[in-house]
DNA sequence: GCGACAG
DNA sequence: ATCTTGTCGC
């Protein structure tokens, strides 16, 4: 099992961009060794306005992306929300829920960017470290580079460019809806992300490891904490 | 200097 | 991120 790194995470945003410069050098991304078996979704939900963070993650069988187990955690954080610092404040919480699971994924897909990042360091890079496992992001919104829109045809893509080098790609997972965005975190290449994000896309926009977090960590929350 | 800016 | 049903459009 690759080294997972460990940091202080009570840091202000100017420390927290200087260990993102630090950390940078540790990301591999290299193809998948081993078949993947079970693959995760990892995501955070909490009330508008409110610190109380929950977090969740879904672990899915690779072949039948049916839920095999889920964690669940759920604290009071304190890191503001940056553009650039989502890990330092989403991450903790993440962790804590990680811990709790009985089999760890082959692959964990994260709500966000992996290194389709200004430095390189979105939350799923950032989570894959601190995990040594592999990891690959998954967003809505791009946050750095440039691309040009993926045909309409579900399925097309078209690369995330910054400057020269291709940092991801924006993936049409199904015709008339905007493109999802998808990046290596960790122990895991370009082509693997993107690969891995198609053969999870079922009958939603949402490949089914994200969109199963995000339903049960809301699920969780409503139960438990339902106001603040 | 100005605009952009994951969740 | 979150609050929310039906509704308009491709």
């Amino acid at each position: 099992m690759p080294s997972a790194v460990e940091h202080p995470w009570d840091l202000s945003p100017t420390e927290a961009v200087k260990m993102q410069r630090e950390l940078r050098d540790r990301i591999v991304l290299q193809p998948l060794e081993m078949p993947v078996r079970r693959i995760a979704g990892a995501d955070i939900s909490f009330n508008m306005y409110s610190d109380v963070f929950f977090a969740a993650i879904v672990v899915l069988d690779y072949t039948t992306l049916e839920v095999i187990e889920s964690a669940y955690f759920t604290e009071t954080v304190s890191f503001p929300y940056v553009p650039g610092l989502l890990s330092f404040r989403e991450i903790p919480t993440l962790l804590k829920a990680w811990q709790q699971l009985k089999e760890k994924p082959d692959v964990t897909m994260v709500d966000g960017h992996g290194i389709a990042h200004p430095r390189r360091m979105g939350i799923a890079t950032h989570f894959g470290l601190a995990t040594g496992s592999p990891t690959l992001g998954c967003a809505k919104k791009i946050l750095s580079g440039h691309f040009t829109p993926p045909a309409q045809e579900a399925g097309s893509t078209s690369p995330i460019l910054d400057k020269e080098e291709v940092i991801g790609y924006a993936l049409r997972s199904k015709a008339r809806t905007n493109p999802l965005f998808i990046s290596p975190g960790h122990l895991l290449d370009l082509e693997g992300a993107l690969a891995i994000a198609r053969h999870c896309l079922g009958k939603y926009k949402l490949p089914e490891p994200t969109r199963l977090a995000h339903q049960m960590v809301n699920a969780y929350r409503r139960e438990h904490g339902a106001n603040d």
